[in-house]
RNA sequence: CGGGGUGUAGCGCAGUCUGGUAGCGCACUUGCUUUGGGAGCAAGAUGUCGGGGGUUCGAAUCCCUCCACCCCGACCA
């Protein structure tokens, strides 16, 4: 491709809404045009890498055996209602009327239609397995949509339903997927991890989710330096303390903390450790038709209330932080002076690590005053345990081997056992070997085809635009001449090795637009295309043109005759081994 | 939805407090020069100042109202 005949829309300063480096390069590199929020069109460039990437997936997933087909995005609502989603989904779900005002959604997701298809189509175990597969827009009315197509409202997902007969089917369905999307990724240059997730809302049991390492990713994740153990910080164990609770050595206290709220602010006042402090949180248990109950979360001063724990904590899921105005009603003390004792009939729920605790400081519920030295048994009954906090560095991983380590990821691809829960519902049935009905296990596995190009960019940029992994990028190689219109020499050579490349089958932009050096370099750079010839008269004198990968520091001279070679040599060697 | 913020030329911004009829840089058009890191000179084109309403002799500026977008929290590929 001749970059004077290609749609370049490069800007030499990004939109303000875009603070994401991602984001901003998208947009200055010309791959995406916002329409509305969370609405991005994708421009020539843009495109091209996407569907680079939907090549790559398509090719893997074909490869572990599923088939590819096409569900109408506009799906009725008498489907969603079978499984109950039509309600459940909520406002997260685009919904429209036809002119007969039948209800339709844009799908944000498809097992329904898959279920739909598979229980007219498959009748007997001998069918069975089979792994159908789409890529196709989805739309999800998110809260907020974010960081361009990050988190976008409409966005391109493959989407992958498997359905077999008896669990041990689904767990080879599953590992085969959980395989392909390893090769997905590894494939497409990316630094990722799986990691073993929450289920949500979905349900079912085994759950991973796929992480692009990230520092801006919206997920934290744990892993460990002793074992492959990982997992999303929402899961990750947190292991009770493996020293016994020491024993009472203090009298309680009530001490004068006036202004001191933060468990930072008491330790510091009292020349204490925080790890001697507990925080008190108060949360509503809501009920249908009962008024909310009350509970109170105790974690250790330093360390984070998992929220998705907590929820997993009988009787109190659903639940909800109380208001100010509850918490000094039924404690008669104010946010930020809460402790557990002394509230009779209060349900109190201590972490693991709190409740091997002594000596401990808490709120006095009481405005300007702590309580020191108190401990579990003597001053207060012994708490209900369970496990509530977020995995901090430094924790011993979960299964014994190691520490743990936290690190920030972008999911990209999550994969779920959803066993029978969709195909009882809607009826999705088998005959088995002796002529029993028996509903079909199902699994389903996403990748956000869209998510992969701007994580693809967060994880591989510098300062001067997007450096794309060779398999996603949108040319291979660009030949930048120094004076296409001015030079004959320049312009022979870089003709000769534009010919040279697109008869070896290389993808390669010359960048043969009448302008200066400077712009045409920052563009080229910006645009990230990952290998670069620079041909100038300079050079040429001596027969050399200059080749520059876009992570090298400097370019290194080859005689034109052996450029296609030399590049050659380079693309192998980036395809040699990388840590996955 | 709650909290914070922004809307002025294609993009980035100034002007708003203290009303006087809109400007800067880049981009765009034409010409000349320039050409190994986002050129220089000259001439030019480009605006319902987010929309509506009000106050005023006069509104980008003050008041009311609506809208869009961004950032921080609960959701997810």
């Amino acid at each position: 491709m001749r970059a004077s005949q290609y749609y370049l829309a490069t800007l030499k300063e990004a939109p303000q809404e875009a603070e994401l480096a991602s984001h901003r390069l998208m947009l200055r590199a010309g791959i995406i045009r916002k329409l509305a929020s969370g609405l991005y069109s994708w421009m020539p460039l843009g495109l091209k890498v996407l569907r680079k990437v939907e090549a790559v997936v398509r090719e893997e997933m074909n490869r572990a055996g599923a088939h590819e087909m096409l569900a109408p995005p506009v799906q009725p609502a008498e489907l969603w209602r079978e499984t109950g989603r039509w309600d459940l989904y909520g406002p997260m779900m685009l919904r429209i009327k036809d002119r007969a005002e039948r209800e339709f959604c844009y799908a944000p997701t498809a097992e329904e239609v898959l279920c739909d298809i598979v229980r007219r189509e498959i009748k007997s175990y001998r069918q069975l397995p089979v792994n159908l597969y789409q890529i196709q827009t989805k739309f999800r009315d998110e809260i907020r949509p974010r960081f361009g197509v990050m988190r976008a409202r409409e966005f391109t997902m493959k989407d992958a339903y498997s359905f077999d007969a008896g669990f041990e089917g689904l767990q080879k369905s599953y590992e085969a997927m959980y395989q392909a999307y390893t090769r997905i990724f590894t494939r497409l240059g990316l630094q990722f991890r799986a990691v073993a997730a929450d289920t949500g809302e979905i349900g079912g049991t085994g759950s991973h989710e796929f992480q692009v390492l990230a520092g801006s990713g919206e997920d934290a994740i744990a892993y460990s330096d002793g074992s492959d153990y990982a997992a999303n910080v929402e899961l990750a164990e947190a292991l009770a303390p493996p020293v016994p609770r020491g024993a009472a050595t203090q009298v309680m206290q009530k001490v004068p903390t006036p202004g001191k709220h933060t468990c930072e602010e008491v330790s510091e006042l009292l020349g204490i450790d925080i790890t001697k402090t507990v925080k008190s949180i108060v949360v509503m248990h809501e009920q249908e038709g009962k008024p909310p109950e009350m509970a109170m979360l105790l974690v250790r001063g330093d360390h984070m209330l998992n929220e998705v724990k907590a929820t997993k904590v009988a009787g109190l899921k659903p639940f909800r932080f109380a208001t100010d105005a509850e918490i000094r009603q039924r404690l008669s003390a104010p946010p930020g002076s809460l402790g557990p004792q002394g509230h009779s009939g209060l349900r109190v729920v201590a972490d693991r690590t709190v409740a091997a605790m002594s000596d401990f400081v808490t709120g006095a519920n009481e405005e300007g005053f702590h309580m020191t030295g108190v401990n579990w048994g003597r001053d207060l009954p012994e708490p209900e345990v369970a496990d509530i906090r977020n995995v901090l560095a430094g924790d011993p991983s979960p299964d014994g081997k190691g520490v743990l380590h936290i690190a920030r990821g972008i999911e990209v691809g999550h994969v779920f056992q959803l066993r029978t829960a969709y195909t009882e519902k809607m009826g999705v049935t088998y005959i088995d070997e002796t002529g029993a009905t028996r509903p079909m296990e199902m699994g389903c596995y996403g990748i956000g085809v869209t998510r992969v190009v701007a994580a693809a960019i967060e994880q591989n940029h510098d300062d001067k635009g997007i450096i794309w992994p060779d398999p996603m990028a949108p040319f291979l190689v660009c030949i930048v001449p120094m004076g296409f219109r001015r030079s004959e020499s320049v312009k022979a050579a870089a003709e000769k090795l534009y010919a040279e490349l697109q008869g070896a089958g290389v993808e390669v932009l010359l960048d043969d637009r009448d302008e200066r050096p400077g712009v045409l370099l920052a563009d080229q750079e910006l645009i990230g295309i990952p290998h670069r010839f620079v041909i100038g008269e300079r050079g040429l004198k001596e027969g050399t043109v200059e080749y520059q990968h876009r992570r090298d520091a400097e370019a290194t001279r080859v005689p034109l005759a052996e450029a296609a070679a030399h590049l050659q040599k380079r693309i192998e060697h980036a395809r040699s081994p990388r840590a996955a």
